[in-house]
DNA sequence: CTGAAAGCGCTTACAG
DNA sequence: CTGAAAGCGCTTACAG
């Protein structure tokens, strides 16, 4: 037999009191079988030896691994460290640990990837879902980060609510020509927003729409999205679905000599790491991990415990849409008066 | 006892089949010691039946938790889903999963997540330490990804030869006068960046260096670099210690009309997720970051099957520093021959 | 080639 | 209040 650990374990611990281990056991869990004055004296023994619990152990004995998985299909996802951060310390405080999975954005590998979390297993998941992928049910309980269509079991930021919030405040700033710009429109989540922007809006405002991805596959990746030629239009805001699209239209304006913002608007979602960091910075629409977090991972420890024998697709029937909130700065603000362009032909 | 498991187990399989669970065992783990035929078989029906082995009684018995930590103490590093991206797939292709521990930034939580770690039976850590942060020994091997800066069983990307790469590229681009705009001097990272820059700069060429933490300081949160003024001293490159200063140093450039790379240069370090987005798209340098995570797992798992004890204080010895790649985008470019800023005042 | 047995470290009825 | 015992699922010498 391999030499297993370095720590002492209960069975050192008690032959050196000379109890029991089922007391050690006891007095350590602190069920309160044991009387006080004996348990100090094991707890102040264990602490001394520095012993730490098998989790192992304890594991093959209960059931439960204390893990739950983090999928994450699309790790790129910019969004990435803060889910993980927020999941990280959800779990955490519920006595879990979080094992991440990575399916390096290749769909078919997700499946795999679930499989291996739960051969590893964890007592749940929390999936971060590819764009437009469904959920296979896993043998564990498994709550979905995602917009709210996908059915059930699902948390999600309200992002078409954070759209409305993005039409007021341009409303507010007396933007008329609103251009929408995402990448995708089949992505939930930017339809979700460009929508709640669009329901947002003023009878006397009108909006259009740019879908990056379609542009590119047209006009090649890389290409100018034209935005020079929106604003000689009559465009005066620019609401994009992602700061990561926000970003590569302020840049773009910037180029082509459109102030930003005394000529023109600039909104992004998500308040991205260095979304206040451009120069102006970026006015952004933030979605509340640390509490989506929370519910996910509430959602799922509740699935846990409900169901003593976790077998076979049972799923958290929580639907939740947490509340985006608006973060002014100054890519938003009200046109200068007199907008002259001072464009430069490039 | 509680219901443990849902699914079958291998003493299920065996008297199902009607051999032991030994036999069982030896063939689902390929160890060879069952005939062809009756190895198949048991496959076969472990298969039929759905059977996941149990991951805890698996650890118990061998003493080995198939489990590595990855510890973040500054999750909002923007490099984290890359680096955690690549320790997830060198751990994955290993056998071994990963856990993750976040301290939220706070320095003296980092000792806590770490023992948390310790606690689940991780086999082994990588540690991306917090700025400035000595890892105390942990009771397990230790890998750190870090600058070389750092004493010991540390792999890295090779910043200062990262920054050769920069000063080599501006000089050819015929520039004289760089600016070197970096965060924190105290960052190790920054440092050797900075000095790889300053150390392959020609004998014609000069640089200046801008720490934004001590301008902060001083003039308040998001005030501007000055890089106008920097300009019209001369200056045509700006060489950032990250994109994210990139990032804020092209949008100030833009946002006073000068333009980029006509009028001057501006270069990053990192290839974050969005520098390709930015318009011009961003010069940057790359850590290789598969490579990196690939040495520093297969430095843990070296130092563990070394160890069959794995006590106290046992850290890789192994030292790499990986090169780093410039990446040449729209950002970096010749001065055009008449620079005529056709600055605005703002 | 196959099986019986021990044991990893823990928790939990159960008995005293 | 405390202890003896069983057993979670697995692997590995050892015996046949």
């Amino acid at each position: 037999m391999p030499q297993l650990r370095s720590g002492p374990n209960l069975s050192r611990i008690a032959t050196s009191l000379g109890v029991s281990v089922a007391t050690v056991s006891n007095a350590l869990s602190g069920k309160g079988r044991v009387s006080e004055r004996l348990a100090e004296k094991i707890r102040d023994h264990a602490r001394a030896l520095g012993y730490v619990p098998s989790h192992a152990g304890r594991a093959l004995r209960t059931g439960r691994s204390g893990v739950l998985g983090l999928v994450l299909p699309d790790i790129s996802n910019p969004l990435f460290p803060k889910i993980a951060q927020a999941i990280e310390f959800a779990a955490a405080s519920a006595g879990y640990g979080v094992l991440i999975a990575d399916s390096r954005g290749d769909v078919a590998t997700q499946t795999e990837a679930i499989n291996r979390l739960v051969e590893r297993g964890v007592e749940g998941m929390i999936i971060v879902p590819r764009r437009a992928t469904r959920i296979a049910a896993a043998s564990c309980p498994v709550a979905v980060i995602d917009t709210a269509s996908t059915p059930g079991n699902t948390v999600a930021a309200d992002h078409w609510q954070g759209g409305q919030l993005i039409a007021a405040h341009l409303a507010d700033l007396g933007h008329k020509r609103i251009l929408i710009i995402g990448n995708n429109p089949e992505s939930n989540v930017q339809n979700d927003r460009a929508d709640g922007i669009r329901s947002g809006l003023h009878e006397d405002m009108s909006c259009e729409s740019l879908w990056i991805e379609k542009l590119e596959r047209r006009a090649g990746t890389g290409c100018s999205l034209g935005l020079a030629r929106k604003v000689e239009q009559g465009h005066t805001a620019f609401a994009a679905l992602s700061d990561l699209q926000a970003l590569r239209a302020l840049t773009e304006l910037q180029l082509h000599g459109i102030k930003v913002p005394a000529n023109v608007s600039v909104t992004g979602f998500d308040d991205l790491i260095w979304s206040p960091v451009t120069a102006p910075a970026l006015t952004t629409v933030k979605m509340d991990m640390d509490k989506i977090a929370e519910i996910a991972v509430e959602a799922l420890l509740d699935s846990i415990g409900t169901s003593s024998i976790p077998e076979g697709r049972i799923v958290t029937a929580k639907v939740d849409r947490v509340p985006m909130h608006l973060i002014i700065r100054q890519s938003s603000g009200p046109r200068s008066p007199l907008s002259n362009l001072e464009r430069e032909n490039s």
